[in-house]
DNA sequence: CATTACCTGCAA
DNA sequence: TTGCAGGTAATG
């Protein structure tokens, strides 16, 4: 489910009710599974007694910075959402992970597919984290330029190339979509024939459609909420995911469908061009 | 590059 | 019952 302005705004919403907390206890972990690093047993361990720092993001990582140099990251995948429950909660059976803090709030991770993934990293697990991982498209440092450099002599289609997140992070099918889209690109275009003026385009298009979702607080489908428990409301302003045979909001031309890297594309054949 | 796997729930 | 869903890693 979430991509960049969904895990932004759910560490953000996070932050106010967790930061300066101190983790009193593991209240349930049911699926061990979704424990990357290290196993269960030590991530019980080392997480009781560590206060939370602060509360951010990197790519679509939700990141817990704890004391003694130790981060919890979480990765929301496809139905994850990070919610802070009061000690009278129940927690439905789709929450696999609650933490209790001193303050007695609770951190509920709920996950309906039990795709979502934590992992407990020292200082040189989130180094590598990071490392793995490409420019943040809001980052000041991304320019036209480094888009430019990135997509320049690649002849993968431009969808699959924005959705690898070793090369740009946090964009998603979503908005891959609305960002093809206002740059008048077509999905299947090679990266590498995106030039000039279109790299701008694309540039200013990735920007304003992030900037736009952090703005309606995220996109909910089915599963999001930040960590309030509230819905976004981007869902409402998307110009071409999932609108199939309805008419181009440009043009008039019907949206159609197509299938890249496994995930649904939406497009129009009339005004998203080969070049 | 395409296909499969990981999971559950919902709509067609 | 089938196909599809906001993600990603592991296979041919």
């Amino acid at each position: 489910m979430p991509e960049l302005p969904e895990v932004e705004i759910a560490a953000r919403s996070l932050a106010p009710q967790v930061e300066g907390r101190v983790v009193v206890a593991v209240e349930r972990l049911d699926w061990e599974r979704m424990v990357e690093t290290p196993d269960a047993a030590s991530f019980r361990l080392l997480i009781v007694g560590r206060q939370i720092q602060c509360a951010h993001r990197r790519a679509k990582w939700v990141l817990l910075d704890l004391d003694d140099a130790w981060t919890l990251a979480i990765h929301l995948r496809m139905s994850g959402n990070l919610t802070v429950q009061r000690p009278e909660v129940e927690a439905r059976h789709h929450v696999h992970l609650i933490l209790q803090l001193s303050d007695g709030g609770r951190i509920f991770f709920d996950d309906e597919r039990k795709f979502g993934r934590v992992r407990l990293l020292d200082r040189s697990g989130l180094a590598h984290l990071d490392a793995c991982h490409g420019p943040e498209p809001l980052d000041a440092r991304f320019t036209p330029e480094v888009l430019a450099g990135i997509l320049a002599g690649r002849q993968t289609k431009i969808k699959s190339l924005l959705l690898d997140q070793h090369r740009i992070a946090g964009l998603g099918n979503i908005y891959v979509n609305e960002s093809l889209w206002h740059a008048r690109l077509h999905p299947s275009l090679p990266a590498g024939r995106v030039a000039g003026q279109s790299v701008v385009d694309l540039h200013a298009a990735m920007r304003q459609v992030l900037e736009q979702a952090i703005a309606h607080e995220g996109s909910s489908l089915r599963n999001y909420r930040n960590g309030y428990g509230r819905r976004g409301q981007n869902q409402e302003h998307f110009l071409v995911y999932d609108r199939a045979g309805q008419p181009c909001l440009r043009c008039g031309c019907p949206i159609e469908r197509l299938v890249i890297a496994q995930r649904s594309s939406f497009y129009c054949p009339a005004c998203q061009i080969w070049g």
